[in-house]
DNA sequence: GACAAACATGCACAAACGTGCAAACCCTGC
DNA sequence: GCAGGGTTTGCACGTTTGTGCATGTTTGTC
């Protein structure tokens, strides 16, 4: 060992990047590596968690839970289903794509579970979709500016239609409230339903992902009809009778099931 | 020993060499290297930390570019400072007005504390700030949309830039990464600086709200100068050594201690 | 319940630190 | 040349900080 002295915030410097790297770290190990005494490491441990770096436990310490408190609530919000519809989604997407994600909590679960390390570009009106991503290793993001709309969770309204059509998709994965054979995609806000449309209008190809209770329903705002749709994905337990119409208008509909 | 003299400036370049070649560099070591006294060397070390060029550290100095940490790691520093602070810098707040809230922890702090039912529209390149004010009453919020910056938490670039511009705020709150008499307000990135003064340039009054260890000390880029700043916010126990060349330079200062 | 490991705490010592001060140095104008 | 003002440097002083050791306590495990 080289047995340079090694400055103390070098030395939490070092506790961080391996906490981060590792999830956790033992006293005896660091003490050992950067020989230098247990005590040392110990109040290097206290003073790491008291400024909120680490979580200090008997032998060590361990890195905190990634997400934060609000994305906590709406992660244990997004029952399986979501979860196994985005697992089916992300199937469509190819590294090096540039991806349109609109707002809601199914594309946040296809969000989370795209793959890391593959180049790809999101474009996004969900500050919450934006927020999940950020920070991820192979991920640009780009946030759709405008007026943030409360009950959808993302920027809507003239502003956000414009920056849209700035941009140019290879897929976008549109959000529905409803969707059926004679209605078509349906959701509950007109402002929800232009800008969707404007997504739909910047991209190549449009995939629509939902769970089984939004199947054959309808809501009072058009977004498009169903011969827009390249691809449709549905989770769960759909009943054959509220599919059947969809499969007779000639759609391709990957289906998740448990 | 050749013991030739060494002027100031050559000695600082060449510890910013050896700072940027090794990542850190040790008081004892360059004194003996130099030939120099620990004192000088040390009065050098205090100066580039000063203008940003590096961490001072107790036994010399880190170089700072790895340092300057993640947004949610930042965002669990401190919080209380932050919460006092932002208790203070609400009080400039009317109802009714238009307000720019930059990224950082500090005006997430501040969006936290604004009062509800005021009528407020807050625009903001923060999609966490944005979220956390979504759906509150009395509020409109205006996202900014752009490339998502992760270590900033917020969106900068050419395109956040050119969107600012288009609207006009009767108060923004900047973060800033460190101020001082001297430097002025500075933080630790290009665009974000290049941001910041277009948020700057497009409101009426200009507040400013930091955390005490944040005064008195500077960073590599330069925002504004302090004649810029219309409210200068400052929380916690701040020496008054730090304070009293920003008092001397004319500066009003809302002081929020415990 | 016994035992060892991990821990907090107090203490002592050395290293690093900030500050005031005086000497040495530089530049400038007479 | 030299007098004056500003700057830089090293030294002395007292203070703060980091570290290891000794002590007694808590925690996990068998």
């Amino acid at each position: 060992m080289a047995n340079l002295p090694i400055l103390p915030e070098e030395r939490h410097r070092l506790i961080r990047q391996r906490l981060e790297a590792q999830g956790r770290v033992l006293a005896v190990d660091l003490a050992r590596d950067l020989n230098i005494s247990e005590d040392t490491i110990r109040r290097d441990l206290r003073e790491l968690a008291a400024l909120g770096h680490c979580q200090r436990v008997y032998g060590g310490a361990l890195r905190l839970s990634p997400a934060s408190g609000d994305l906590q609530t709406r992660q244990r919000q997004n029952p399986e289903g979501k979860a196994l519809v985005a697992r089916r989604a992300v199937g469509l997407v190819q590294p090096g794509q540039v991806l349109f994600l609109d707002a809601g909590s199914t594309n946040r679960a296809i969000a989370e579970a795209l793959p890391d390390h593959a180049d790809l570009t999101v474009i996004t009106n969900a500050p919450d979709i934006a927020l999940a991503l950020a920070g991820r290793p192979g991920f640009t993001v780009i946030q759709v500016g405008g007026v943030l709309n409360p009950s959808v969770g993302g920027t809507l309204g003239a502003r956000a239609v414009r920056e849209v059509a700035d941009y140019a998709a290879d897929l976008c994965f549109v959000g529905v409230c409803a969707v059926s054979a004679e209605a078509g995609l349906r959701c509950f806000s007109l402002e929800d339903a232009e800008f969707k449309r404007a997504v739909i209008a910047a991209s190549r190809a449009v995939a629509v992902a939902v769970t089984a209770e939004k199947v054959g329903t309808a809501a009072s705002f058009h977004v498009a009809d169903l011969a827009t749709i390249d691809h449709l994905i549905v989770g769960g337990e759909v009943p054959d009778a509220a599919l059947a119409p969809l499969l007779d208008a000639g759609l391709a509909i990957l289906q998740a099931a448990a």
